[in-house]
DNA sequence: ATCTATTAGTGTTAAAATTACACATATTTT
DNA sequence: AAAATATGTGTAATTTTAACACTAATAGAT
C-alpha cells in the first residue's frame, strides 16, 4: 500500500491579517494597529495573528479581531491568500486577509484604547508594512463589488439612520458622488427599508426621517443578491 | 527590544489545488485524477500539490499543474483557501484552491495518459475526495462571475470558433439557455471578435463563419470588465 | 419679525439597454 | 424534388437608467 508521505513537504506559518472597515456617517475607515515588535516595529499594520492547529481560518479572524479589538458578532469575509516567499522577513509566512465590517460609533466603547490601535481615514492612512497595502486595495475592491451586488449597511451603519447616510454610505465605498433621488429610487425599488416617525435632528434644521433595514427581507436580499448599477 | 517570536506558532502544510475546467465544444468539463496513495485511495480528487519554501501560491499552482498534466501557459485564478481542521485525516493542511481554463481540444495531446486523469462533464463528475466539491462549487461561482464581467473565451476556445461555440460555452458556464440573436448582438456590442472569411463545415451543411477574438481589444476588455446581463 | 442659510424631500422625461420574437438561406441526404 | 438541419439576420415593446430643479422646514442672525 502506497501511503501518502506528507512528512516530507514543508511547512509554513499561516497568518490572518484583517482589514477592519468602518463607518461613521462620513467616511470609509480602517482600523491599524502600531506594531509593538520587530520587524517594523512602530509601524502601522493591519491587524493580525497566526492560524493555531484547532481553528479554521473563519473561526481564526474571529479570535484575532476579537482580542485586538474586543469585538463579537462582526461580520468578516476571506479575500485573499498572500505568498509572496518574502514578504514577512522574519520567517515564511503565508497571509490569508479577511475584511471585516463594523459601524464605529456603535462599537467604539468596546474599543478599548490599551491596544495601540487606531481608526485612519481610507484616503488619509499611513504606509503599511509589509504587503498590507494590497492587501487593503484588494479588500476595497471586495468590498466594491459586494456594494454592488448585494445589500450592505446592516453592519456599517446604526440600527437607526438616514437616507443621506446610506447614500454616503455608498457614495465612499464606490468613491464617487450619487444622485440623491436616483439613488432613493434605486434603493426603495429593493424593499429592504422601513421607514420610521422619527427624525434625526443632528444635521439639520428640518430633520430627516430615519430608516431601519427590514431584516428578513435585508437577508433575503443579500441571498439573492441584486444588481445596483451606478 | 521585543522580537516577534514567531517559533512558538503552530506550522501548517500549504496545499494548492486546481480546478481545471475545460471545453469540448459542447460540454464544460473538469479534469480530475485518481488517488493512488492513502488516505481515501483510489478515489477521485483535484489535482494538488505542497506548496514549497521557494515559491508563491500562483508560482505552485503553475508548477503543480504542469508537473501532472504537462500543460504550460495556462490562465489561473485563486479562488479560496479552504481550513477546516479535519479537511485532510492524514494531517492538518489548508488548501488554496486555483482554477485553471484550458480549451480541451488543443491541448488534448499534452495531456500524457501516463497519468491516471480524466475529463469529466461538470454534470457526470464523480463524488471527490475530502472538500473537493465544494471548492469546484466555489471555482464555478466565480467563473461564473468571471464570465459575466469579463470577456472570456480565449483560454476555453480554439483560435477559430463559430458564434454557437461561443455562445454555447457562455451557456454551459452560466447553466442556462440564451436567445441566438440577443447573444450574438450583445457579444457584438463588445467589439472584440474578428469574422473570418472561413467556415467551419462541421456542424451544418450551410457552414458557420469562424471567429478569432481581437487579442488587443479583448485584452482591454479584461482590463475594463463589461456587464453581462443574461 | 424678517431674512438667510441649510439640509430634506420629491417626479418627470429622455435615453439607453434589454427582451421577445419568426422566417429565409444554404446545403446535404433521401 | 422534397425533407431535414443548422445558420443568419432585425425590429418593436418594455424596462432600466440617467439627467435634472424646485419647494419645505426650521434655526439662527439681523
Amino acid at each position: 500500500m502506497v501511503l501518502s508521505n506528507y512528512s516530507t513537504e514543508d511547512k509554513v506559518l499561516l497568518a490572518v491579517d484583517c482589514i477592519i472597515f468602518g463607518f461613521d456617517k462620513e467616511e470609509l475607515k480602517i482600523l491599524l494597529v502600531q506594531r509593538d515588535f520587530e520587524p517594523e516595529k512602530g509601524k502601522w499594520s493591519l491587524i493580525g495573528g497566526f492560524l493555531t492547529k484547532e481553528e479554521n481560518l473563519d473561526q481564526s479572524a474571529i479570535r484575532i479581531l476579537h482580542h485586538l479589538t474586543g469585538l463579537n458578532n462582526i461580520y468578516m469575509e476571506q479575500v485573499y491568500s498572500f505568498s509572496k516567499v518574502d514578504r514577512d522577513p522574519a520567517e515564511r509566512t503565508i497571509s490569508v486577509a479577511y475584511y471585516a465590517l463594523i459601524d464605529i460609533a456603535t462599537h467604539d466603547e468596546e474599543l478599548i484604547k490599551q491596544n495601540p490601535i487606531q481608526w485612519f481615514s481610507l484616503k488619509e492612512a499611513p504606509k503599511l508594512i509589509f504587503d498590507h497595502d494590497m492587501m487593503v486595495e484588494k479588500a476595497i475592491a471586495r468590498l466594491r463589488r459586494r456594494a454592488l451586488s448585494k445589500p450592505i449597511g446592516f453592519e456599517l451603519l446604526p440600527e437607526k439612520f438616514t437616507m443621506r447616510q446610506l447614500q454616503k454610505l455608498y457614495e465612499a465605498i464606490l468613491d464617487t458622488k450619487l444622485d440623491k433621488r436616483n439613488f432613493i429610487n434605486k434603493f426603495n425599488s429593493f424593499d429592504i427599508l422601513i421607514k420610521l416617525d422619527e427624525k434625526d435632528m443632528s444635521s439639520s434644521k428640518k430633520g430627516a426621517y430615519l430608516f431601519q433595514f427590514d431584516q428578513e427581507k435585508y437577508n433575503r436580499k443579500v441571498e439573492d443578491g441584486f444588481n445596483f448599477k451606478i
